[in-house]
DNA sequence: ACCAATGATTAGTG
DNA sequence: CACTAATCATTGGT
């Protein structure tokens, strides 16, 4: 035992037990004089161990013997190390967790989408700005933002509020647990560090809780985003003037309705509206003049004439100069645009 | 309320 | 990456 304790590098209290041991009469008188029975390491234990055996009162009235008695610090320290030693050590090896790659994507996401991050004008700023990179569309969506800021602030509010509970029921529960382990440490070897230890485990426990919150909340986003972002749920039919701009150039180029990235651009600027709408509207014209001929085959003689017109006026002017784009002057034409592509 | 028209998105292709 | 074809979701006329 006293190689142990040395070993264990306990200072006085066990020092002194020793020298009880040997009989030291100015110790024996010391602890005559305290009205306390003179007894070794040994003796403590076997109290401890015959405690259950007792009564309760008997028990009670040992327990608080114990609890005074100059030796216990000692004795606890020496089980609190030896506890550190064996069963702890066991499980602080892996005590070191890295921050979990699943929560942080979901935080930044919550971040990115102006769920956590700062209240007002920045979050929605954020949104916005992810909402503008992620779709790619290009409205200028001024008007359904509103709905869907007072969707994104509700879900943001009710993450919030669960995350407020979350937290608080996590502290509430964590001082219930360390002032129930501070209790039992009085009876049961239980070294602060244990306590704290404890404490990141529930801290653990709670935040695993919150990723559920977490994931929850990015579900609900992502489902916001899709009914409010998606374009088709936003769509605005072009004005007359437009669509009469994109079919002239579409009839006009019949036979190969393919406008150049800087004919597109002009017609945009014409349209008001974007070049990847006209992209669109060519893609969707193509696609369905193609598949019913006979159905676009007024609006194209519609169009036809009135180009036909447009460069009547303009050959008349400059006297007598080809337009080059006049396909169809003249009567109607079957169309030149064939199923198979370009002429 | 129904349905054709229509702008936007998506998967697939060269 | 531009384009096609299919499809979605809304608009607007009846």
């Amino acid at each position: 035992m006293d190689d142990q304790t040395r070993m264990l590098g306990l200072g006085g209290g066990l020092g002194a037990l020793s020298q009880a041991d040997v009989g030291d009469p100015d110790s024996a008188r010391k602890q005559q004089a305290l009205g306390q029975p003179q007894q070794d390491i040994g003796d403590i234990l076997q109290q401890i161990m015959a405690i259950t055996d007792e009564s309760l009162d008997e028990a009670q009235a040992r327990k608080h013997a114990l609890n005074c008695h100059r030796m216990k610090p000692a004795l606890f320290s020496v089980l609190c190390e030896i506890k550190e030693k064996t069963v702890l050590s066991i499980r602080g090896v892996q005590e070191e967790d890295p921050p979990d790659p699943q929560i942080m994507r979901l935080d930044n996401m919550l971040l990115a989408e102006g769920v956590s991050g700062p209240e007002k004008g920045g979050g929605s700023a954020a949104a916005a700005a992810a909402a503008a990179a992620a779709g790619g569309s290009p409205n200028d969506g001024s008007i359904e933002h509103s709905d869907y800021r007072a969707k994104l602030a509700q879900i943001r509010q009710i993450y919030h509020s669960e995350l407020e509970k979350y937290e608080q029921a996590c502290s509430e529960f964590t001082t219930h647990v360390m002032n129930l382990l501070r209790e039992q440490s009085r009876t049961r070897p239980i070294s602060p560090k244990e306590i704290e230890r404890m404490v990141a485990i529930i801290h653990r426990k709670f935040s695993s809780i919150q990723m559920q919150l977490k994931q929850s909340t990015c579900e609900a986003v992502m489902i916001l985003r899709s009914r409010f972002l998606d374009a088709r749920r936003k769509r605005r039919n072009f004005n007359k003037q437009a669509t009469e701009v994109l079919n002239e150039y579409f009839y006009s180029h019949l036979s190969n309705p393919y406008p150049s990235e800087e004919a597109k651009e002009e017609l945009a600027k014409k349209c008001g509206i974007t070049v990847s709408q006209v992209s669109n509207w060519f893609g969707n014209k193509r696609i369905r003049y193609k598949k019913n001929i006979g159905k676009f085959q007024e609006e194209a003689n519609l169009y036809a004439v009135k180009t036909a017109v447009d460069a009547a006026n303009v050959s008349a002017q400059a006297s007598q100069a080809n337009s080059p784009a006049t396909p169809n002057s003249g009567g109607y034409p079957a169309p030149c645009y064939t199923p198979d592509g370009r002429l």
